[in-house]
DNA sequence: ATTTTTTCTTAATCTAGTTCAATGTATATA
DNA sequence: TATATACATTGAACTAGATTAAGAAAAAAT
């Protein structure tokens, strides 16, 4: 990504220069990922918080029988990591892999506290960043708890559009809360009553 | 409550002064709440952003059949607040009540803009809070879609059980996304089990 | 181009959790 | 101390969504 382009995305939150820009980005280095690819392994260290340039990072939770549950889809701009695992040293309780081709901009822990200490207004934006995550989030729990898997999906797709061409139904369904199967009864019913 | 606390408290994450901690709380307002009165309503504007220094906030969501669901509890020294509605000056989504006689600190937007200003270490400080938030409701997702109701009952007792002490089962049901009635039944299923 | 692998659909059966309605029990307030 | 109000329990009938298993279609890989 060109600095131009990065300073013009992070300009929504903070106002930084072309030099900023610049000296943002070579504390980054670019990797790529084939479809499927696991960037992450649940159990290893996450050593990077990353940054979506191209494609899409799925984040799941492997649970006791083996079924993966969705988190997040991660597509251009951004960001996606285990945040405890990153921190804190720990194991990551979360996988992330590919879907799609994809290229990334990574960070490792040094680097995010240095551009901490150098860069003090990225306290600033990743306040933000995070902040409007935690925002999503409380919306997503509420609708976990308050609507059926069909208004759910009706929401997804009106919030998410992008992500609905680039994934496997299948993690969709996941993402929502149901299995694949239930979710092709409700694609039917919706596509019936058209 | 006195500087010294809140610096102790704040020196969790950032190192501030006793100065810091007096001119931080002056930006606030102490405000006490009777047991179930109502703090903000869903549809007003969120003008203040709180901190719990004692009793207990919670966060709902009405539904379109008046249904509510808990998004989250805070007890002492926990944040809550619209944030939405007081970011962008938009109806909140959500209703906050206090639960048991509560007192609050409140600090309003403008306040807030100018702690940023005049202290930019609390873009820190808020930036962990945030990121923390995150990784909660990043957490509480996942035991949404992956375990069952009795699951994420234990897991709750388990990671707030001064929460349980404080507050009536029909809404830590609803926290839960279940109803009443099935908390019920599966409390009586565990005190059977032991 | 063909084969293998992954993804999607359909249908029958099953179950975790809901709904409804009644009863019981605390806890406030008069 | 009585009376209202909020909260918790129980059980019977019901339903949204899961499970299982099979086949169809699409996408990767050879």
């Amino acid at each position: 990504m060109s600095p131009e382009e990065i300073q013009k995305n992070l300009r929504r939150y903070i106002n930084i220069s072309l030099e900023e820009a610049e000296q943002f980005l070579s504390l980054f280095e670019t990797v790529r990922y084939k479809n499927r690819k696991v960037v992450v392994e649940s159990g290893d260290y996450c050593r990077y918080f990353f940054l979506v340039e191209e494609g899409c990072l799925m984040t799941y939770y492997t649970d006791g029988n083996g079924f993966e549950h969705v988190l997040q889809f991660a597509t251009h701009m951004w960001w996606s990591g285990d945040l405890p695992s990153l921190m804190n040293n720990v194991p990551s309780a979360y996988s992330i892999k590919a879907i799609g081709d994809t290229s990334l901009l990574q960070i490792s822990k040094p680097n995010l506290d240095r551009l901490y200490r150098e860069l003090p207004k990225f306290e600033r934006y990743y306040r933000i960043i995070f902040q409007n995550a935690l925002v999503a989030h409380q919306r997503r729990i509420i609708q976990n708890i308050a609507y059926t898997a069909e208004e759910r999906y009706l929401q997804f797709r009106e919030a998410y559009p992008q992500v609905e061409l680039l994934v496997p139904q299948k993690y969709i369904a996941s993402y929502l809360g149901i299995t694949p199967e239930f979710l092709s009864k409700i694609r039917r019913r919706l596509s019936n009553r058209k």
